[in-house]
DNA sequence: AAGGCCATGTAACAAGTTACATGATTAA
DNA sequence: TTAATCATGTAACTTGTTACATGGCCTT
């Protein structure tokens, strides 16, 4: 949240939140809830102030010296670990007794998304590239498109991995 | 937790803990105080079932009928959605002002922590392949090795990305 | 200017993490 | 047989999610 305020400059938390969808969405999730608390908590700490209130009670916040000053300390420590969750890994791990059918009903729809995200990071980097050219965001976009490209090639080795699943024969019928 | 007790039987809830971390840990992780709180939820939804308690109160549970219904139908009703958090895209996304050396430095650990990875996806999934063939089992370690492929793509093209990080000129001196 | 819709914020709940307590086991 | 260590469980706290409340804006 600090470094999204020290890009876009002074907003209320809703629009953090939308901002923080469209510029780390992919990589770091954070609801609006979340956004309200955490501005609380960073005004608490002298990281962020608000300006007047206005309507809806509504506060644009923007950071700190001392907030950048925090920022750049934490960026400076070194990244977490990552977090990675993917559900589809549960339903194949333990998912040999699932009917093959809607096995492949699953994968499609898995992979069908997939494909569109995969389109989407790749439209958006070569956009990127030719227009804008802050080479820091167009690695993190080129991050997603590669995560997605091993997302399909691991889809695309499935079946000769699981053929009892994608072998027609073995389909209900 | 269901999924692991179906495949490893009567465990207590350290012993699943270890089992998760094992198991699933590379894309669900799942803290020991979760086992235990879930344990008794599953517990009370009848979908597990406890022995009786051994040494230290603890007590292996088992899933029961209800539980391995309840599981093939969250199975089926298919995955949600992923959850990848990876904190140094962030650092890149906003470390534009970091010094060179340090953003190097920072780039350089991950990448060996992944390499290493990378290795140990390699060598187990072939290790799977010669010896065991639970074809589930090997598609989620092939996944990982296929995630850590892309980290180490993504790391490779950086450089060109980011010259005024990796360009020696610009290190401090 | 009244009704419906959207923007903004809040509160309650659920999931995840960290730190601690305590009973067994092992080794000297 | 005592001290140290490990296994097991618990409690407190933090983070993340869902559902709700309400006030301003737009449309008719």
């Amino acid at each position: 949240m600090l470094g999204l305020l020290s890009q876009i400059g002074p907003t209320n938390g809703n629009a953090l939140s939308r901002s923080a969808d469209v510029l780390i969405g992919d990589f770091w999730t954070l609801t609006r809830s979340q956004v309200y608390r955490e501005l609380q908590t960073l005004e608490d700490l002298g990281y962020v102030k608000a300006g007047p209130a206005g309507a809806r009670s509504s506060r644009d916040f923007s950071i700190t010296d001392k907030g950048a000053a925090a920022l750049k300390e934490w960026l400076t420590a070194g990244p977490a670990d990552e977090v990675i969750r993917m559900p589809i890994l549960l339903t194949i791990r333990f998912g040999a007794g699932l009917a093959p059918a809607r096995m492949r009903e699953i994968l499609t729809a898995f992979s069908r998304r997939h494909q569109a995200k995969r389109e989407f990071y790749g439209e958006l980097e070569a956009d990127m590239r030719s227009t804008r050219n802050d080479p820091y965001e167009i690695a993190t976009v080129r991050f997603g498109r590669l995560f997605e490209a091993a997302v399909a090639e691991w889809l695309l080795e499935l079946p000769e991995l699981l053929p009892t699943v994608f072998n027609e024969r073995s389909a209900e019928e």
